[in-house]
DNA sequence: TCACTATGTAAGTTGAGATTACATATGGAG
DNA sequence: CTCCATATGTAATCTCAACTTACATAGTGA
């Protein structure tokens, strides 16, 4: 298409909204400008196609035979134009948000938070989905993932949440003394995992250890795992950040702590986020948490 | 049309000459702007839209489903503006100047000058219309009237170019002495007219004279028209400027003298002209005689 | 590994588009 | 015929969207 040629758009727009109209304070009103921008913006296409497409022979100002033409062709080519663009925004505001996290994630943080969005926010509806798989984020699916892990998914753009260590933890009643000095001791312990997950044996193949679990193998929902472990019934993975309190007040005793700076991120797609997952993320930036490595 | 909801007009054509290139240098030369400008533009149609329209995972940026959804969209809208703007300017481009104007004023004033104006605007394709009707002047139509009169044509935009009294001529040789005192005293003269005009007995009509002229009408091509008045053949109507020489040369005298402000006009429609039009507007506003009232 | 190319971004610039304030012209009502 | 309301036009000035410039980053092929 040669765009050397057209007028300024907004000259077009000018006398489009002018021809809808039929002055040009109402035509002004229709784009939010005075009356006289109008004015000018007409006067400044008749100079620029050479043409005259306005007839100023009596009080109101009318569309000659050119106008009329050319009024058309704007109002086909301008209606194109719009319904392409709603064609997507409305679809767009319609989906609801998809967020996925894993699910202690969601038990831990995230739900006795969401209170407060949902009230900041009714308008958007939001999807949950609590699993440990690292779904992937295409158009039209998820737009936001809450992961653990360095940050640097190929092809995704993320920003730190929450920097916490895993840790591996269980009560003293529990461990009742015994010494546990490396991962292959803890394979005679019970371990409690959340339905859904595999994250105590994901723990232990990341260390090394090949070895079947020879303790019991519990799973349990996310809100009555910790409450579990705090009883005494099992080893559990976790998140520092999560048991800190447990472990301040000795309910709780961290058996392995990762040394590194791994922690929950907010990742989504490159480019622009829609408005309810823009929205939600801010909202997200406003809780991280304090321990989050300075810059 | 609701125009509110619409992203900017800039963006949207960034991204309808992006989605026709295929990459964000090639669409910046389409539209005369750097590749940085497009960039950005791209980014604020989808920070508006709240859509991915582009996938930017790999080294070239492409289309996402919804991108090419509203690039067919503004490709069927843009081409809608354009032919519509391109009917209007292709025909105006096409169509030669129209300019009409008495013989008279063609014969003594233009055709010797207008040499110049076809030198200067070799591409300017003319229609010199001599006539002395009224021609309305219609889109499509004539573009300039040159007009002699008062200047105040009601609807009309007008500003002068030569302003010069209305005369009765006669040569010396004619006249032989007879003493010319009232109009009256003109019928018993041969009267010069040029072809296609009726002047002589429009002026006379103006004066009150009612009665048929009793001397020969003589009808001549304008070229001729004053070389036969030098001869002594007749009395014609002139104007002042054009018989300035043969007055102060004594090869005329000046029987009567219309002592008022009128003279010739450029005369066109109010609002913009079209290119030609503005050409020739121009170039006649630098051949006004020195003569022209100071304001 | 290097070089080329495509795209992105931030800081600064600028002129198109707009506002403001007033002027002018038309037409209807009294 | 006069007056008033309204529609449009214009000039001076302002402003910010759109752009440029300069450089950075990332992908890919040789």
């Amino acid at each position: 298409m040669e765009w050397f040629n057209l007028p300024p758009l907004a000259s077009l727009r000018a006398f489009s909204a002018f021809a809808e109209t039929g002055n040009v304070v109402q035509a002004g009103a229709a784009l939010n400008v005075s009356h006289a921008a109008i004015s000018q913006q007409l006067r400044a296409l008749e100079r620029h196609m050479g043409v005259a497409l306005l007839d100023r022979s009596g009080r109101n100002l009318t569309l000659t035979n050119e106008g009329e033409h050319l009024a058309r062709g704007l109002q086909l080519g301008f209606s194109a134009i719009q319904t392409a663009v709603q064609d997507l925004t409305a679809s767009g505001a319609a989906r609801p948000l998809h967020v996925t996290c894993t699910p202690m994630f969601a038990a831990q943080w995230l739900m006795p938070r969401l209170a407060e969005f949902r009230a900041l926010y009714p308008e958007v509806d939001m999807v949950l989905d609590p699993t440990g798989e690292l779904v992937e984020l295409t158009p039209g699916g998820i737009d936001i993932a809450l992961r653990y892990g360095a940050g640097d998914w190929p092809g995704l753009d993320s920003q730190p949440l929450l920097q916490s260590p895993m840790v591996v933890v269980a009560a003293p009643d529990l461990l009742d003394g015994r010494r546990v000095t490396s991962p292959q001791d803890l394979l005679d312990f019970p371990w409690l995992e959340e339905l859904g997950t595999t994250e105590a044996a994901k723990w232990l193949t990341s260390r090394g250890v090949d070895d079947a679990l020879r303790g019991a193998r519990i799973r349990l929902p996310g809100n009555l795992l910790m409450e579990a472990v705090r009883g005494g019934q099992g080893v559990a993975v976790s998140v520092r950040a999560f048991v800190e309190e447990d472990l301040r007040a000795g309910r709780l005793e961290a058996l392995f702590t990762e040394e590194d700076t791994r922690g929950y991120h907010i990742v989504h797609r490159p480019g622009v986020l829609r408005p309810q997952a823009r929205k939600f993320v801010a909202w997200l930036k406003r809780h991280r948490t304090k321990n989050i490595t300075p810059e």
